[in-house]
DNA sequence: GCGAACGAAATCGTTGACAATTCTGTTCGC
DNA sequence: GCGAACAGAATTGTCAACGATTTCGTTCGC
């Protein structure tokens, strides 16, 4: 255990626990189900107990813990039916950004899109899953950020959180990196074409795909 | 100000001070843009600060209210533009839903949905515009439960709570009812037919035209 | 030997006080 | 008269201790 002292002074505490939590989440260094002891956190931390509860508070409103009354909180485990569940609120959040975005975007960023989609159809060649599934992640956010509708993109970045662990299992399968360029690269010519109708079926067509892949 | 004592001691003063102050904050009784100081909600509902400061953040979670670091928090005012954006993805997500809800509901289900449809006409005949938005607001419900998907239906209540205030303008437009009824009369019985593409249409089409009401 | 009542330990919920920050009204210098 | 520095008040952020609830191991009765 590093228990290192947290940099600045001026930084609230608060906040510092709550992104050093979510990022030891997110990294998946917390096993799942695993039991989050105010105390325990407070002490490997090194901040007061109150700080680190309403750290957990906003987790738990974030989806990422969950909590039980007198029992202490535990990092959600989000079964297959959910993660399901959540792939189908982004289908339609996604859906409607990747609209947006052919409607709204600049030349610039439409060149941006289509690097990323050079960068992704190398990953796929060169064999190298991982990158492939940064690449994958990256140019998801992009389309969101380019819709400019910060409501969606709010929504959609705390879904994400929730997949964290189906999203290893997902990228590694034999075969699936093929199938998911394709439907990637038509997002971005759907996009590139500025046709919002085709943007948001290509988006909704690629993320179906994904729920078929993750039901099996 | 009534300032009455909690009723059960066995009541945790936290999720109290959260059911106030929510349900104060949905009805309208706390200005837009007033400034919640803890302190004085800590004395007005008889908890302690912590508590009411547990609520504050979960309700800033929710979106209800903002919170500003060391300045304190205030109920959130949502612009016409969030409005609009909110109503976007309202529109995505309830469009899920209704697919969903045309494919599962039971019969027992879609006479009931039936019976709200013919009471909301009956108070547009009546000219009872507020009978109307209730039940509007029922009818979404409902499709919403019957839809069976639970991620979609937490995001969607969220949502909507922030919407509280600019309800009450849309409702009371004249001519406003009409064209609202007929929209729900085809939700109703697109989802009467079991068909999810037309039930995701007619949703989508229904909102398309709040947003359009709304943005003028 | 087995189940139910009991008690100790662990953990969360709550409390009141203290420290840090921000805002506001005032005064000083120009 | 006007703007900047300053003190005071108000408010939030943090802290350590106390009280309540749940859990788990133990013992008692049958």
């Amino acid at each position: 255990m590093p228990e290192e002292a947290r940099p600045g002074s001026g930084e609230q505490a608060k906040q510092y626990a709550l992104d050093q939590l979510r990022k030891a989440i997110l990294r998946g260094e917390m096993s799942p189900a695993q039991r989050l002891v105010e105390n325990e956190l407070a002490e490997q931390y090194d901040v007061t107990r109150a700080s680190i509860r309403a750290a957990l508070l906003e987790l738990a409103a974030e989806g990422l813990v969950e909590r039980i009354r007198n029992r202490g909180s535990r990092v959600r485990v989000v079964t297959v039916e959910e993660a399901v569940e959540i792939t189908e609120c982004r289908m339609a959040l996604e859906g409607l950004c990747a609209a947006k975005a052919a409607e709204e975007a600049t030349d610039a960023q439409l060149d941006e899109l289509t690097g990323l989609g050079d960068a992704m159809s190398k990953a796929v060649g060169d064999g190298d899953p991982l990158t492939y599934s940064d690449l994958n992640h990256e140019l998801h956010a992009r389309i969101r950020d380019i819709s400019g509708q910060q409501t969606a993109v709010t929504l959609l970045e705390r879904l994400n959180a929730q997949l964290v662990r189906h999203r290893f299992q997902l990228a590694l399968r034999p075969g699936r990196s093929q199938q998911s360029l394709s439907e990637h690269l038509a997002m971005i010519e759907a996009i590139r074409a500025r046709d919002p109708q085709a943007a948001e079926t290509a988006v909704r067509a690629h993320l179906r795909s994904v729920i078929d892949v993750l039901s099996c």
